[in-house]
RNA sequence: GCGCCCGUAGCUCAACUGGACAGAGCAUCGGACUUCGGAUCCGAGGGUUGGGGGUUCGAAUCCCUCCGGGCGCGCCA
């Protein structure tokens, strides 16, 4: 639609030329078509008038109207009006919208996903979660972001690759694998002392009886600190293996900071940055010189202990992606590390790298409400929720679209009320019912003996009305939402979008007058139908996308 | 103190990235068809978009400033 309209209001800008009522100028402005939120204002609307009106120096109406007066329509568009301060306001023909409806029809779910890829490759770096210990409630928000935005690369025609990068090689893994000693000792009646920063969790007590029960007292003196880092790793890790699993998430390639520490990469990193100044040493340690890069202040690179910190191999890490040539590359990380990922951007440029590719999808922190209450979160206390205890109290659905459900930038109040109740008012629920209806539908229409035909291009929609035609002006606008979200990276959009088709649905089906099946109107039933089964695929690809169920009984 | 993000209806959040009258859900109050699923629908009230200035045809959106909240400012990640 929005390329019919570009087209023909250029023609109409070069005929207005020609009979000198705009200026030369006037063909080189960027010509924005959009779809009014008020269908009162037509099926498609142009600002271009009030963008010309300064260069032109004339009144934005009196420009939109010599436009309009040089427009020559095609038979898809009916009818091209002047409105308000000088919009340009355009309707399409009722024939457009059957052969767009017929098309979602027939192309199944995938009509939801526009193919803009071009199979240009993508890598998505996603959780990252280092293993010490399970995905919290802040992880699943992560995990979903990153998982749905590869998820709509994927659907888009893009080449995804889904990458899961931790950190192994850092103080915390010490901590981890001593905190595991503590209490295997303690399981051996040897009462030993926690470090400060100690792992409490009850978790790891279960890995330290774990070892006893596989080496009994065997590694209660001189045993390699490295066996309970492993232990530890190994458990931990399959264990969040199974929770994504239950989020159907999954990843490609996994990457650590060991190894880059190991083949030399890292070390690399150093001499790079030395080469260029960027370095300095205090303290005995090594630093990034911060302000030669526009950074408030110097960050280690390398500790006095002659071990790097988590930020070096991090920097390797983006130069090991940019080498192996996407042609975007995504980050997800929470607002906690913001400050880590503009040193790395700094670094990485100030090395000569193009980070164009680059971009970061930064998330606000998730909060848990019960009942008006916030649900304290610690790791050290008790009232500790794991993203696996949240999955097991309101299912995967539930989850992944309310992780969904905001902009990324915004916090997230995560209501595990309303979460768990399978009413109207969960947000999931009403979109999925919507789906369950429509297949109800279809399950009613095969008992009447009611069938589309395989082949829709046959079918007469004529009998649609005004308000079908409105749901279908809807569903048929998937696809650019879709496209808007991938460009801007706002998955948030399509959930939003889901809600609004699902309740114009609702709101119509509602209506006796709107029976979708009836006998005594056979040609009505199939144009109806055929709606339905556009209606149908919006919504299961649009679940799709998000990877929530679409189901057809509730 | 400095940096980043946020502030929109009583609550939780949208607003197509500068467009037309700022919209949903929850909560509150009042209603609905004897046929396809009432997990639905219709209606009502509720706003100076935190305050103030600026930019322009036009601002919730951009700039400045103040107020309030979150995060960061480790030889943790």
């Amino acid at each position: 639609m929005k390329e019919i309209i570009v087209t023909i209001l250029r023609a109409a800008i070069a005929r207005a030329q020609a009979q000198g009522k705009l200026s030369a100028a006037a063909a080189s402005a960027p010509i924005v078509v959009e779809a009014p939120k008020d269908s009162a204002h037509g099926d498609a609307a142009s600002n271009l008038a009030l963008a010309l009106a300064r260069g032109e120096g004339k009144p934005p109406r009196a420009i939109a109207t010599a436009i309009r007066d040089a427009l020559v329509l095609p038979a898809e568009v009916t009818e091209a009006t002047v409105a308000g301060p000088g919009f340009l306001n355009f309707r399409m023909a009722p024939a457009y919208w059957h052969q767009e409806l017929k098309r979602a029809a027939a192309q199944g779910r995938s009509y939801v996903s526009p193919q803009i890829g071009g199979g240009r490759r993508v890598q998505v770096e996603f959780l990252s979660a280092n293993p010490t210990g399970p995905l919290t409630v802040g992880h699943g928000r992560n995990a979903v972001l990153g998982d749905t935005l590869a998820r709509l690369f994927a659907a888009t025609g893009y080449r995804v690759t889904r990458e899961y990068y931790f950190n192994d090689g850092g103080r915390q893994m010490k901590l981890l694998g001593e905190s595991v000693r503590v209490r295997y000792l303690e399981e051996l009646g040897r009462p030993a002392a926690m470090p400060e920063d100690g792992y409490q969790g009850e978790y790891i007590r279960e890995i330290a009886r774990g070892l006893q029960t596989n080496h009994g007292a065997a590694l209660a003196e001189n045993a390699d600190p490295e066996i309970f880092v492993k232990a530890a790793v190994a458990a931990i890790f399959a264990e969040i293996k199974q929770t994504c699993e239950k989020l159907g998430v999954s990843f490609d390639v996994y990457t650590n900071e060991l190894d880059l520490m190991r083949d030399g990469r890292v070390d690399a990193v150093m001499a790079a940055l030395r080469e260029r100044g960027l370095v300095v040493e205090r303290d005995g340690a090594q630093w990034l010189a911060g302000e030669k890069l526009g950074l408030p202040k110097d960050q280690v690179l390398i500790r006095s202990t002659g071990e790097p910190t988590y930020r070096t191999p991090d920097i390797a890490y983006h130069i090991d992606k940019l080498k192996r040539g996407f042609e975007l590359i995504i980050d997800v990380f929470g607002a906690d590390h913001i400050a880590e990922h503009v040193g790395v951007i700094a670094a990485l440029k100030a090395l000569g790298y193009d980070t164009a590719p680059i971009r970061a999808i930064i998330y606000q922190f998730v909060t848990l409400t019960r009942a008006g209450e916030k649900v304290k979160m610690s790791t050290r206390k008790a009232t500790y929720v794991t993203l696996d205890e949240l999955i097991d109290e309101v299912g995967v659905d539930v989850v992944r679209f309310f992780f969904l459900f905001r902009k990324h930038d915004s916090h997230l109040d995560f209501d595990l009320e309303l979460a768990r109740r399978q009413a109207p008012e969960n947000p999931v629920f009403y979109v999925q019912y919507a789906h369950a209806r429509l297949a109800s539908v279809f399950r009613e229409a095969e008992r009447a003996g009611l069938a589309l035909p395989a082949d829709a291009a046959g079918i007469d929609l004529t009998p649609l009305g005004s308000e079908e035609l409105e749901l279908a002006r809807r569903a048929v606008a998937f696809p650019e939402v879709v496209a808007g979200a991938v460009a801007d990276l706002e998955p948030h959009r399509i959930p939003f979008y889901l809600l609004e088709l699902a309740g114009e649905f609702h709101r119509y089906y509602n209506k006796p007058a709107n029976r979708i099946i009836n006998p005594d109107d056979p040609r009505l039933s199939i144009a109806r139908l055929l709606l339905a089964r556009a209606l149908m695929n919006g919504i299961a690809g649009g679940l799709g996308l998000l990877g929530v169920n679409a189901p057809d009984r509730m």
